[in-house]
DNA sequence: ACCGTAGCGGACTGACGGTCCGTTTTCCAA
DNA sequence: TTGGAAAACGGACCGTCAGTCCGCTACGGT
């Protein structure tokens, strides 16, 4: 890796975060705006990163990583496990707002093309199964992330009366639980 | 209304519905392809709709009230009702795919900021309060309603080993279950 | 010091949403 | 029936943006 690509690589990252973090709407960073803060050509930008796509998942991996090296392993339960993985999720991209909008939008799609999507879910649904063998744990698994999506933390951010961890806490209790009563559909 | 206004505001939502079911992304289907398809200058589109998303509304407006016409009142409990409005939204959005991705992405940033989604999260909310009182119904309304959204829906009809509406079973009745066991989180 | 080449950068392209304004159509009043 | 004001039309036009291209630069091995 010659020492100038290194260099512009730093550069395009840090000046592409900072431009997310300020904007209050992914939409209004293009990427003329990156390669200029970067002081680096257009080329160059998309030359090191690909796409859009590939300069979002870049600094959002980045970021991702820095917070994963402050995870300390927990040895609860399922149900406890994940009420943390979705709480941790949360968080994340409560703090990213602006990035993590622009990883979902960008997803050539959809936001489920998504490796760390895949990891999540994995992780998941192996506790749904884990604490209720025969549920359909794919799918609550989907339905459970898909609570911490990136819109929605926007849109309830918007009007800070609800607690979400609160929420989140009385959902994954009652996917968790054995259920009593359920409907006759 | 002008006769020519009322004639040509039908071709567009014909022309606009059509070309929207026929692609296999929102992206596909530009404004100048509608208007060409509905035989009908740009500014008549922009004129008779706004913009983009007021184009996509309508459509989307004409099948919800379509849809509609055909529903039966049904007099059971609150979970049931909620499993109903669920696997009908559910339902609704596969039959009209393309179209429901397109609103909720045209959503001026946020597929919330949205007159339909308000009206969807009142009534399940209160459904919710209904039977479980002292929860966090609205936080609850909203991860239901996350479970339905259009990328979703698309996404596990790629691949349909899930059965989706088994799932909502599921998840409506864990959430409207009186839970035990509760997480100490 | 030299030179092959990986890397640079910004002018350029194509597409798209949205606007503007000269022209056409409608419809009512005389 | 006709005249004309106002409403509506339509497509050329604009600004913006992601992504490409290619002549030039400077890095690093020899």
């Amino acid at each position: 890796m010659r020492s100038d690509k290194a260099r512009n690589r730093e550069a395009v990252l840090a000046a592409a975060g900072r431009l997310f973090d300020r904007a209050g709407d992914p939409d209004e960073v293009s990427m003329d705006a990156v390669a200029a803060a970067a002081g680096v050509g257009k080329g160059t930008l998309f030359r090191g990163f690909g796409d859009r796509l590939g300069l979002i998942r870049a600094v959002y991996d980045e970021r991702v990583a820095a917070e994963l090296s402050a995870a300390e392993p927990s040895a609860a339960g399922p149900a406890d496990q994940a009420l943390d993985l979705l709480v941790r999720t949360w968080r994340f991209k409560r703090r990213h707002r602006v990035l993590s909008l622009a990883l979902e939008r960008a997803g050539y799609g959809s936001p489920y093309r998504n490796e760390s999507y895949a990891g999540l879910h994995a992780t998941l649904a192996g506790l749904i199964a884990r604490a209720r063998p025969g549920s359909p744990a794919g799918f609550l698994a989907h339905s459970l992330l898909a609570a911490v999506r990136s819109d929605l933390v926007e849109h309830l951010s918007d009007q800070p009366p609800i607690d979400v961890e609160a929420g989140l806490r009385d959902l994954v209790g009652s996917v968790f639980a054995e259920a009593r009563g359920r409907p006759a559909a």
